[in-house]
DNA sequence: GGAACGATTCGTTTATGGTCAAAGTATGAA
DNA sequence: TTCATACTTTGACCATAAACGAATCGTTCC
């Protein structure tokens, strides 16, 4: 076995696993940085399955994306921030000036839109500070990247609002962690108590689902719900 | 014909266009920030001056080098910073933490080192400056960028050295041009001129040439004559 | 246990694209 | 003009790898 160990051999192999059009279409697809599912990524990618899954493989051995089994589920996301650089470096070349891949999905999806099954864009991040602010959340173990630990405020907080955390908690799931937003650059809350939120908000109508895109739509009984609750003006 | 206008599918062909080994090693080369011939990019490549030229007509088509004809040869560079942006991107991901490509390089090569045919590196730099203050050379007319022009004093006083500025002249190629040093991103003189800089500081043995690599080494005997009737220490 | 589902592996087909020899074009030198 | 050099284009060949159906593996839920 011949081993390169020169970096123009290097980079050649990643860019050839970014470079073909299926395995490009899923990790544009994995840049706003939360993790998907290998089918879901098929139907990102146009392919079948079988195909879509010895793609991920290659991209797993590149170091491109990683992934993280939870029962019969295999998410799959970008293996890092400096994934998500190098594919921005790209995108300037791809797009000429107009670069910068992120505006250009509309900009309503900016102020807020989900982020798999949790609150995401600039409501989702000025509601994580808040939430930080407040007290109610604070950053875990060191040796638990990302996590978060509910506080005893936060728990009777959440409560109150109709969030059943105990039940939340028994989800086989992380409990809550940093999502990182792309579009912010700031993370928002995710994992089981991420989700219980934006359902939540569905449920009380503070923001309404578009039916063929990631985009949430705040009504005017949720922006005057948020400020009062939350003292966040959205 | 179906036309792709997706930022993925930009992102793909551009990263297939770098993901093919002697692309890689084609563009990795030219980081430096230097022009080379097909000729001599296709002994960097290991392919044959046909293949190369498929390759480099294709790395043309993508934006990612620009070619530039000068006489019966054809000088590729890279098209821009964002290129060498890009693929820093990718050598991040290819080399771990060990990415800082210019750096790389030994760093004499930063001392004096030849830029195809004529002198570069801090050295190189130093003398363009040098030439400048002592009003040798001057910025040519606004529509001719980069190009230099002889002073009087300048012709008497490179004729003095021993350079056939007549001679010079009548090469059939640009005389005298501002030529970027990557390592020092200030310019040295290139062209005409600059090759028989370097062929007299070679020929009176001021630097001697490294045989397998750009890379020129001082004498002491230059190290003294270039402080001497330049007034520079290098 | 077994049914249902998600995901991966295997085997085969197909096509894209890298390769170089040879011919062609363009420039410079004699 | 003629030759030499630098580079590109063309055409034929071949290897790599992308694609999918079918079979397999692994997990969850009755």
């Amino acid at each position: 076995m011949n081993v390169e160990h020169y970096a123009d051999a290097a980079i050649s192999k990643i860019a050839a696993a970014i470079g073909e059009p299926a395995r490009a279409r899923m990790l544009y697809c994995l840049m706003d940085g939360h993790a998907r599912t290998s089918t879901e990524l098929s139907v990102v990618a146009e392919v079948s399955p079988a195909t879509a899954s010895v793609h991920l493989n290659r991209l797993r051995m590149e170091r491109l994306v990683k992934v993280q089994a939870q029962g019969k589920h295999r998410f799959y996301s970008l293996d890092g921030l400096e994934v998500a650089g190098a594919l921005e470096g790209l995108s300037v070349l791809a797009g000429g000036t107009r670069s910068k891949f992120v505006p250009s999905t509309p900009s309503r999806l900016r102020a807020a839109r989900t982020c798999y099954d949790h609150l995401a864009g600039a409501v989702g991040v000025s509601l994580h500070d808040r939430f930080q602010a407040l007290g109610w959340i604070s950053a875990g173990a060191k040796d638990r990247a990302g996590a978060y630990e509910l506080t005893i405020g936060g728990t009777r907080a959440f409560e109150a609002l109709g969030i059943d955390i105990e039940m939340t908690r028994a989800l086989r799931r992380r409990f809550a962690c940093a999502c990182l937003d792309w579009s912010e650059r700031r993370p928002h809350v995710g994992g089981a108590l991420g989700a219980a939120i934006l359902k939540l908000a569905l449920k009380r109508k503070w923001v309404v689902q578009d039916l063929d895109s990631r985009a949430l739509g705040i009504t005017n009984y949720g922006r005057r719900e948020i400020l009062n609750r939350f003292g966040l003006r959205v």
